[in-house]
DNA sequence: CTCATTTAGTGATGCCTATCACACAGATCT
DNA sequence: AGATCTGTGTGATAGGCATCACTAAATGAG
């Protein structure tokens, strides 16, 4: 597990009195695809870190609409859920995992003792909340400027990253829910991206051509 | 000071200590409407809290357009501009007084001394960037499900929030840039508004009517 | 007071996408 | 093999908003 980390949060490895604390105080967990890790109103006890795998964060709105917030992998952890555990209110957002999925849980206590401890967990905490809060940023822009299709072709893009056969396992209408948009038009811009050549469609599986994953 | 510190920032107020030392150590500073406080790739070298008056916070995206982030008003900060100062990058975001607007300026050296010092300036300063995720998060929802005259209204009602006399002073041009609309929807949906009383166009002002400031 | 500049109002046109309404095909079950 | 789902394909229709092309007020500068 020591290896885990100083891999994957390299702004923690130089502390080993820290690395040794998290690897004595927090436990790992195998968490297979589709399953919610963390759900709306539910109380947190623990600080996640995405250690291997995709999750996905969203919001539900006051209409019941979900919104998609951001992707976490490998390497990060989640602002919201962070902020949540720290002032101990319930989880405005829910998570789950879109592949199978590793992370290191720290409990509560230990994520809050370890900030007036370990400057180098505090820096850690802060440059998180500042990624997830330009995943924002990103996330607004492209709501605000993108037409659908460009949007489309990100989403594919961004999720086949975390899966190694080009191949992304969502079905139109998870696609549709994902980008705020109707299920029909998902599948005639999927065609659009077919004819182009830069997909090929499959039931409940879409595969980017080779010379596109550049 | 004190007496604004304690007023403005509750979370702080217990802790004497660091009230005496954010006196001692920052400045105030007198903004007028429509100044630039802080520009894109500029570095920052203190943390500003906004004390009176109200900041608009955007991103200018790769292509040029600006993207309306928050509104900062009395009682908060820029967590954007926080993270800047921390790793001493150029500033991604821009911020412009929208109203005449008061901020207490801490120099960047006492922010990141007080981190480790005092927990009450720690969690102030985490709970600021809470805010601010889940302001993106409100972005974000009325990006994705909004329609345009929503939106509108909703800008609308907040902006006025910071004013005293009802009264919004902007362009529909303005108001079309923040909402990355085209003026004449704007202009088209401020007369409906209009229609249903709700509010008063005059040039370059638009005066939302008693009964709906509710 | 006039002319130039900003700011606003209005119609016409067209694109994008939501929605409705089905047809159809692969999977799964009995 | 037939019946039932679930995931897709397709056309028709309609609404929202961008864009273009002007006109018309309000303001400011000389």
């Amino acid at each position: 597990m020591q290896q885990f980390l100083k891999d994957l949060f390299p702004e923690l490895a130089p502390d080993q009195e820290l690395i040794e604390e998290i690897e004595r105080r927090s436990s790992v967990r195998e968490i297979e695809k589709g399953t919610t890790i963390i759900d709306y109103g539910s109380y947190i006890h623990f600080v996640p870190l995405v250690v291997k795998g995709l999750v996905k964060v969203m919001r539900e709105n006051s209409d019941g609409k979900e919104v998609l917030l951001y992707f976490l992998s490998g390497g990060s952890t989640c602002a919201a859920t962070f902020s949540c555990c720290m002032v101990r209110k319930r989880s405005e957002v829910k998570a789950i995992a879109e592949e199978d999925t590793t992370i290191i849980m720290i409990p509560l206590e230990a994520a809050d003792e370890w900030m007036g401890k370990y400057t180098k967990w505090r820096n850690f905490v802060m440059s998180m909340y500042d990624q997830r809060l330009f995943a924002m940023i990103d996330t607004v822009d492209k709501l605000a400027f993108s037409k659908l299709d460009e949007k489309l072709w990100d989403y594919l893009t961004e999720r086949v990253l975390y899966t190694d056969n080009h191949t992304v396992e969502v079905s139109h209408q998870e696609i549709a829910d994902d980008l705020n948009a109707s299920r029909e038009a998902i599948s005639r811009l999927l065609k659009k991206l077919e004819n182009q050549e830069k997909i090929k469609i499959h039931r409940n599986k879409i595969e980017l051509l080779e010379q596109q994953v550049t």
